[in-house]
DNA sequence: ACCATTATTGACAGCGCTACCATCGGATTG
DNA sequence: CAATCCGATGGTAGCGCTGTCAATAATGGT
């Protein structure tokens, strides 16, 4: 019976409503405000939805409600792994909502990043989710105008657009280090390939905690724009150890770079963490499994991700959190690679 | 000047077409056929388009028009880096056209992926990407009545819906295990996670060229449901050495496992490749990094994405390509992990 | 010079839904 | 019991664009 409605051709909102002996416009209310129907009548609806298999339009719904159930997200990379556990939460999180995540790469520049958020100003997003705190005045000019809610995630600043949820990388790098000095290693490096915002953060977050050891050097500092690899790590580190061969430590902005890095170390049987101590960033699942197991710091992607969409859409429906800004903190992972004596 | 307007609130197109001096419908056709005009009307328009800065509204024109500008791509998993690449190279290949990326996640699941296509089906999307070719029927039939072009990827098979592009698992992991039983290995294991339908037939390549061999053994084989991580590999490989002590080589059927048998080789001192071998699949960007290089199957993700978007656009707009079967083949690259006697 | 044919252009009528406001009955109040 | 209010429902009028088809201008062939 499902079947020859369905197959009979499109079914419209107004059918619905005849089916059920209601006004088209008392069925439009069942979908976007359930509650303000009494329950006869929607009860009524429900089951003529069913037995036709309704399908609502959403273009005709947009268009006659200037809204979409739309969310954008705009993140800078789609290679980065770090990205793709955000996106899992994204999509965990809005599967079942009714909204849908419309995605855009602005390939780490701020300049197409602009360029997309007008795109995305021009479809009405219900929502929006953007990486990081660096945007152009003209981005954030935009983002202002677009009366949505948006989070930025990533990272927390001083200053929302709207919503935040992220981590202080600055805090991230400097707990690292800490840990590294703690360990009493003295000579760290610090290898960081592209030196995008919040790489560049965490430099000063090393750079900050060396200089109060009073041991910041710039030999010390190896850094490229290109992108990350494993093979990249490895490179930066025969870079350094040229600069700087008696280094102990090495921090790596992130956990490629630390692989590639054990890898050399491996192939110039360089004992770590006897000779060197490595520590990465992010703890993607491989720094566990290394021999040795690599020292991390853990950052909450998926729970990024998640909470990203779940506080844009509270806010979209009216409850906006009373903290606008969400610090998932994260954790240093203390591993063989870092502790010479032992955890 | 531009300004002003876009501040002023919207521009629709009645007010290009009452500044170009044209009507509206001609308007309209400056953007679905400009060939159609007259080159001094085409230039009026585009140049009122300008000045007003005059931006379509997507919903209206998906209602008038019964179409969307949207391609769905609807694939298994976000966390397998695999897809990463893909989407990277339907990102890139989409970029630039006229048309939206619309993302799905299966997570493994057939009947998800039914729900979802069907989902496709009610917004009328103007061309699809589905992952594999182990559809439902009910998804088959989807695919089938949604009247839009289709493209599977991943691998490649005799039945396409529509459009394929992709590769022989099968042949891939056939030639990955002719080269181990070149290089003088007997007792090839074989490990596997997440058995999906790819994942089946890289095992049917690994047992038929053993058994051409005279050499397959289900002692040798080690598989599991669980998702794919570099720990699970080592783990996988613990399992396969208590069944099978007298292993000589190992086939992973990707690189994250690959990584994790290297890394319980080096915790229990096995000598790669000189007591093991180890082959992964996928070749990663680590695979080449690690010590000793690891042995992988290179496939083609990244032109595996921007070659389905480009055919299905391609498609949509009426150039369908003569061979709807693209097989994008595969490298096997040898590395130090599977040449004991230097490659 | 005339007619057939093709390139351009425009008028009209919706696409399917929801915003807005009006209505109506019943509950609440003094 | 009238006045008031509120919750539930419906009528009307578009949202901004394009499909369809008719009208007109331009072109070419004889």
């Amino acid at each position: 019976m499902v079947r020859k409605q369905t197959r009979s051709g499109k079914v419209r909102l107004t059918e619905v409503a005849k089916l059920a002996g209601v006004s088209p416009i008392t069925a439009s209310r069942f979908f976007r405000n359930p509650d303000a129907l009494s329950l006869s009548k929607r009860e009524r609806v429900e089951s003529a939805v069913k037995e036709l298999g309704y399908v609502p339009n959403l273009a005709a719904r947009a268009l006659a409600s200037h809204r979409t159930e739309v969310i954008g997200v705009v993140i800078p990379s789609l290679t980065n792994s770090v990205f793709a556990d955000v996106l899992r939460g994204v999509y965990d999180s809005s599967e079942g909502s009714r909204y849908s995540i419309q995605l855009a790469n602005t390939r780490y520049s701020i300049l197409q990043e602009e360029r997309l958020l007008r795109l995305f100003r021009a479809q009405k997003p219900a929502g929006l989710i953007v990486t990081g705190i660096n945007q152009t005045a003209e981005s954030r000019a935009i983002l202002e105008s677009m009366n949505c809610p948006v989070t930025q995630i990533m990272e927390i600043g001083d200053s929302p657009v709207d919503m935040m949820v992220g981590f202080s990388h600055y805090d991230a790098a400097f707990a690292a280090i800490s840990h590294i000095l703690e360990q009493g290693y003295r000579r760290t490096g610090f290898l960081g390939a592209r030196m995008d915002p919040r790489v560049q953060r965490r430099f000063d977050g090393y750079r900050d905690a060396m200089k109060a050891a009073f041991l910041f050097d710039p030999n010390l500092v190896v850094t490229t724009s290109m992108p990350t690899a494993v093979t990249l790590g490895g490179a930066l580190f025969a870079d350094l150890l040229a600069k700087a061969p008696d280094i102990d430590a090495v921090f790596c902005v992130n956990d490629d770079l630390a692989l590639g890095v054990l890898f050399e170390c491996q192939r110039r049987q360089i004992s770590v963490p006897r000779d060197l101590a490595i520590v990465g960033f992010n703890d993607l699942e491989f720094m566990a499994a290394a021999v040795p197991s690599l020292t991390s710091v853990r950052t909450n992607r998926y729970e990024m991700g998640r909470h990203a969409v779940t506080m844009v859409i509270d806010a979209i429906e009216g409850r906006r959190p009373e903290q606008p800004v969400l610090d998932l903190g994260f954790q240093l992972m203390v591993r063989e690679s870092s502790t010479p004596h032992g955890a």
